[in-house]
DNA sequence: CTTGTGTCCTGTAGGC
DNA sequence: TGCCTACAGGACACAA
């Protein structure tokens, strides 16, 4: 679900809410959903910092604290964040820090799959060695069509699978990248290696649009509401959506007569106009 | 190196 | 109603 825009949304959310803020105790309450370094050690290295600003790298979530350190968060399929009185009990509740003046942020993840790393800037564990090899942000001015046709060229991949490939563009998931390829022109089955110039330059732009989308429009809450502001708010990109979960309906561009159709490619549910996209 | 598949984990929706 | 299976926004290990 957060995907690059979700995670941005959150990060513009939090940050007036979390910098400056104090850790006086953290819980884990689910010690796998800490990845680095183990459950005691977060707790030990997380109470006393200070948060002093959040960025955000791909669907990574970075939380930085005094004396160098970073809280990062990969939020996965299912994972939340949101701040809460002190009290307030919450579901599926994983860890909790719990900050001066009666708040604590909550890291919220039923399917566990989400994991929080403590780390020394600069300092990356193996658990975090994607993060290292993740490409430039497609919102990111050197992410352009010459980088994305050496990326692409040569390779027989569906050019669906390389845009879910963090390497080449970081953030993108399954939504985005079915909504890009709406908006290119291009069928998600295509193999990236034969895609003509026009379409990488179409494929480039469309990327970075659909994304700036997304987050403009505070990103996707699909219908089990599972992704929310921190505040509870639903998003409303979910209402511009042209293709995904939109399987048997009329493609949104005027004029089309085209059915959005799914197909399973590589296990993820895959959306597109036959008539729009070749 | 590239590619396709299975796995992690849990909740939910849908079929029978 | 109850049980069972398939599926879900992601990432990574591994086999071919």
């Amino acid at each position: 679900m957060p995907e690059l825009p979700e995670v941005e949304t959150i990060r513009l959310r939090l940050r007036p809410l979390l910098v400056g803020q104090r850790i006086v105790r953290a819980q884990v309450l689910r010690k796998d959903i800490v990845g680095f370094p183990d459950a005691r050690g977060f707790g030990r290295g997380v109470v006393g910092r200070t948060i002093t600003e959040l960025g955000r790298r791909g669907k990574y979530l970075i939380v930085r604290l005094d004396q160098g350190k970073e809280l990062i968060f990969h939020l996965r399929l299912s994972g939340h964040l949101e701040v809460v009185d002190r009290d307030r009990k919450v579901e599926y509740e994983r860890a909790r820090l719990e900050l001066v003046g009666g708040k604590a942020l909550s890291f919220v993840e039923p399917r566990a799959l989400g994991r929080v790393y403590l780390v020394q800037a600069n300092e990356y564990p193996q658990a975090l060695a994607g993060m290292l090899k993740m490409g430039p942000e497609p919102i990111h001015e050197d992410f352009d069509a010459a980088y994305l046709r050496d990326r692409l060229r040569g390779r027989t991949a569906p050019v669906k699978s390389l845009l879910l490939d963090q390497r080449i563009a970081c953030g993108v998931g399954n939504i985005y990248s079915d909504e890009a390829l709406f908006r290119a022109g291009i069928r998600p089955l295509r193999r990236a290696g034969n895609l003509r110039n026009a379409d990488v330059v179409r494929l480039a732009r469309a990327l970075a649009a659909v994304l700036e989308d997304g987050i403009r429009w505070c990103g996707t809450t699909m219908g089990d509401g599972r992704y929310r502001l921190p505040d509870g708010q639903a998003g409303s990109f979910q209402k511009r959506l042209a293709v995904f979960g939109r399987e048997g309906k009329r493609c949104r561009r005027r004029g089309c007569a085209g059915e959005v159709r799914r197909q399973k490619l590589g296990g993820r549910s895959t959306h597109f106009c036959p008539v729009c996209q070749r």
